[in-house]
DNA sequence: CTGAAAGCGCTTACAG
DNA sequence: CTGAAAGCGCTTACAG
């Protein structure tokens, strides 16, 4: 049966009864050369090159059970966060001679473990970023084939972790320092366990200083999502929020925006990650969180992996960094700032009440 | 030998023996169940769950021809134009059964022909995004391979094209009818058509219309060309730009508020995508691309041409919508508005003499 | 409807 | 140094 109307390629048989050699000299000409003559070298790879032989690294892979592919599996790559940490690791997997698959699984935990199945006989490894999947299920798939996790504390599973907790500790100091005495931080998917870090990071920094702090779930780390939690954020009487990234930052920004109260002047904002904290205005306070090192170090750390006989469990840190920017000062006074501040809370109530 | 420490996962046989079928019944339960008793499929399919069971692509691919994977490769996959595409075409191909590898071409020319021929031997076919390739390495390419090119115009190769000439010519009516009279376009890479098709749409219109227009090059289309190119914009005497995308847009627009120039007050200004445009503040005049649709498309119409034995060369075009937001308006008057320009003319009058 | 058997293109102990 | 042969895990005409 012919498969395409494309040209077939030419097959290890082929080469041999060229060069007048076995099949297995053909092999041994491409992955071990060093055992053979030049003389025989020099045959084979002559015959390789007349008929366009490319050794099939579809049937070198079932053979081998190496195939020189990495899957990287992201809850959203629409999240910049996600696109800078698999450009990463896609450029660093390139350089070191693999190529990777790409699972979107859609913030959804179902189809992250199917994505884990489907691709496992294909690759060498996983690099799982910020999984939402429970701890028993990551435990399974790590056991069939080598997987690094990105931002997610399991023991005995290859990690990197951006550590968060005490950026965002320096981050409620900063707001403190600036006056601040009630903020809200607005999270993200439960299962993050970013997250859980920066929810509790948060928690004791406010604690620690004596501030009020009200926790709200922004449930999918988006823009629509924090611009949607804003109503709840007045409601709060937060002068200052902290949000789990910048996406969701941004978003409380705009529905900010629409209420007609500025930033820093009504309320301070901080985000997390720092991709596009600096092409907002104002631009945005935040948390660098290394994407693009990560998901680089993440690569290195799975290949490192892949490379030794045992099955070495590391964890690597990677701090986040605080960033003071525009997004963050001292309340507004004045007469102005204040009719501004009662209208918008005119209309939360308003809100409310048309529930 | 044991290719690892980690578990064997199940294959065939071990469900073959589970079931207590051979393994042609078991693969037809997976490939082709219609041709088995329910009951039969239902206690293979049984098994396979309790072992864990999910068929080798690899053995599969070896064994049909077929490898059930598509390479996508993009020029950056950090640009929200393309990971919104990534995320259109990812999902539509998992729905269909396919998994994606991913190449990021980092707008690199070389690197685009590399990423071809490496992946070629393990994928079904190429979705290539707005390639910077030259036509004829992408027809080399497209003999081996079925291929699908998104925004680029190549006879005899099929493709999805992302129509903007209605639209930007809408776009500069519009401008028009808002009262400007010199405008700019700021352009990206050479190779993309996409650019090329828009400064040839709004060179017509502005003909058309018998406005003056100026043209720029920002050479790769991201946040930060946008903003170095404000400079040149100023000097131009233009009240209106329109960017090859909403990333330059958004980054003139930073670079004019750095200038304490307004949007849409001092100049208006229209972007291309719609990925990131609601997210602006103001929200940005732009075109919708309609990403994540021509993502799928592209999917599509490249198993169309792997389902079908003739080679039919599709060319599909899906249309760029106009849409008018907050970023566009009248030129403010005013004494503010003229000393705000005034400053800012000076200021690119310092920088141009300072070179 | 189901099974036995050949085959996909390669690698690799095992002999010689 | 080289070859014969088994095997990787699956699919699919061919029988029955």
């Amino acid at each position: 049966m012919i498969k395409s109307d494309k040209a077939r390629a030419a097959t290890i048989s082929m080469v041999a009864d060229d060069a007048g050699v076995s099949r297995a000299t053909v092999s041994r000409a491409f992955s071990n050369p060093e055992l053979l003559t030049k003389e025989t070298v020099e045959k084979v790879r002559a015959s390789a090159i007349r008929l366009g032989y490319v050794p099939n690294q579809v049937a070198r892979a079932l053979s081998t059970g190496r195939s020189g592919n990495i899957a990287l599996i992201v809850p959203d790559i629409g999240n910049p966060f996600f696109s800078a940490l698999m450009r990463g690791a896609q450029a660093q997997a390139y350089a070191r001679g693999y190529a990777t698959f790409l699972g979107d699984s859609d913030e959804n935990e179902a189809l992250e473990d199917l994505l884990l199945g489907k691709l496992a006989a294909q690759v060498d490894g996983f690099v799982l970023a910020s999984p939402r999947l429970d701890e028993q299920r990551i435990r399974a798939h790590a056991a069939l084939k080598p997987l690094v996790v990105i931002n997610r504390d399991i023991a005995d599973i290859s990690r990197i972790l951006v550590d968060t907790v005490g950026s965002f500790t320096q981050a409620v100091k900063h707001l403190v320092e600036l006056g601040h005495t009630t903020m809200a931080y607005v999270g993200g998917p439960k299962a993050s366990w970013s997250n859980q870090q920066r929810a509790q990071a948060v928690t004791s920094a406010a604690h620690q200083y004596g501030i009020r702090l009200v926790l709200i779930d922004a449930v999918r780390p988006s823009h629509e999502a924090g611009r949607a939690c804003v109503g709840s954020l007045l409601s709060t009487g937060a002068t200052a929020v902290l949000a789990i990234d910048d996406l969701v930052a941004q978003g409380i920004i705009s529905g900010l925006a629409a209420l007609n109260l500025s930033v820093p002047g009504d309320i301070s904002v901080v985000g997390c990650d720092n991709i596009i904290a600096t092409t907002m205005y104002p631009s945005l306070t935040t948390v660098d969180a290394h994407c693009a090192e990560t998901g680089a170090k993440a690569i290195d750390l799975l290949l490192q992996t892949l490379s030794q006989q045992s099955q070495s469990q590391d964890r690597k840190v990677i701090n986040g960094e605080f960033i003071a920017r525009a997004s963050t000062g001292p309340l507004a006074h004045g007469e102005e700032a204040f009719t501004r501040r009662s209208k918008a809370a005119e209309v939360i109530e308003q809100l409310a009440n048309s529930k």
